[in-house]
DNA sequence: CATATTGCCTAACATTTGTTAGACAAATAT
DNA sequence: ATATTTGTCTAACAAATGTTAGGCAATATG
């Protein structure tokens, strides 16, 4: 009764990321209880005695995922002093979280739409959390004077845009590491497509 | 026969126009025929006197929009020189595009995966021409040695899912206009974050 | 006026959905 | 060895799904 437990977890663990598949391949709804079972190969009906129902495998992969990337952005904020090397930082976090685990994140961005109403409000307003991490860097950043006037709302949803996208296209056997990937975006973001006429580096008009 | 065509075409743009709502609100796979019906104040088996099938609806819509798209980008490329107003004119093309019709955009942007594999197969080829025609904007700015040394896959996935960010949050009551809203990412796009200590117009270093 | 067409209706269909009940075998605990 | 727990199974359910058949009233056409 305590010696099994892990098992019975682990179970869950394989259903959670075998739902998590299906769910990024054909949505939520899309994707039933009998796929699910099939892919484990298993009947549908097993699948009750590790989860109460399909609505709570959904909740848990979104409620996970959206602790893992809160918990990053608070501990970024937490340690890191410049807003240049805090915004690096989120940047790699989010994408590391993302690429490590391409289908619960997907899930974590696409599919809460289909959460219960109840459940709905509590990820949003963890969504919102996490949005406002980045907002807080970004306000920093411009009153640092490293960053430049922009509109920090407008800032951030580009800047998740960017990195969520990730999710679309990134395969594990591409070329690029996941440091590169984030090093890209973050350049990316920071310093834009236009060339650059100067390095600013130090530079006093 | 002929005198009311145009109200059979109404008809079946007022379905188009629903389901594109109800898709988006919903995804394609939770809003079902009769939802779609119901919205109408009509019988789920009428809609089947203006169209073949729950799938050809999404097909129509998919299908539109992005003929929508790439005329718009291709008309860019032919009509204009200089690589960044082409960008600008593109990025400006598309936030018209999308806020014009947030539905029917928000389908083309999430709800093609639920096409059926043939229909599939000819949507994601017209989606790359898109990417493509941006893509060769930005090769052409870095020919012309207005951007800086970037990977252009990679630019263009990241401006494009900037702006497909707008159909998320955008809301007609908003205080910004489209062209404001255009402008913004392509500063953003085009500048970064960082903050510009020279003016560039002109200055060679 | 007679006729054809249009747009909608009711009724029904086969299938798929999430979920429950109850049984049975293997593993574990006493 | 006996009893209990665990993981799975079969069978079945009620509800919802996309879709079809056939009818009926209003409108347009000759």
């Amino acid at each position: 009764m305590l010696g099994n437990m892990p098992d019975t977890q682990n179970r869950k663990a394989q259903i959670l990321q075998t739902a998590a598949t299906l769910f990024r391949e054909r949505g939520y709804q899309a994707a039933s209880m009998r796929d699910i079972a099939t892919a484990m190969h298993i009947e549908a009906a097993s699948l009750y005695h590790h989860i109460k129902s399909k609505e709570e495998i959904l909740e848990i992969i979104c409620f996970d995922m959206a602790e893992q990337f809160l918990s990053a952005i608070v501990e970024v904020n937490d340690i890191y002093f410049n807003a240049e090397e805090k915004l690096r930082m989120a940047i790699l976090n989010h994408v590391r979280l993302i690429t490590q685990n391409q289908e619960r994140s997907a899930v974590f961005l696409h599919e809460w739409r289909s959460l219960p109403e109840v459940s709905l409000n509590s990820f949003l307003a963890l969504r919102n959390q996490y949005e406002n991490g980045f907002k807080q860097i970004v306000k920093e950043g411009i009153e640092e004077d490293i960053f430049g006037q922009v509109e920090p709302k407008f800032a951030v949803l580009s800047i998740l845009s960017s990195v969520n996208w990730i999710n679309e296209w990134y395969k594990l056997e591409g070329k690029m590491s996941v440091e590169e990937i984030a090093k890209n975006i973050s350049d990316f973001v920071l310093g834009g497509l236009r060339k650059k006429l100067i390095t600013d580096l130090g530079y006093k008009p």
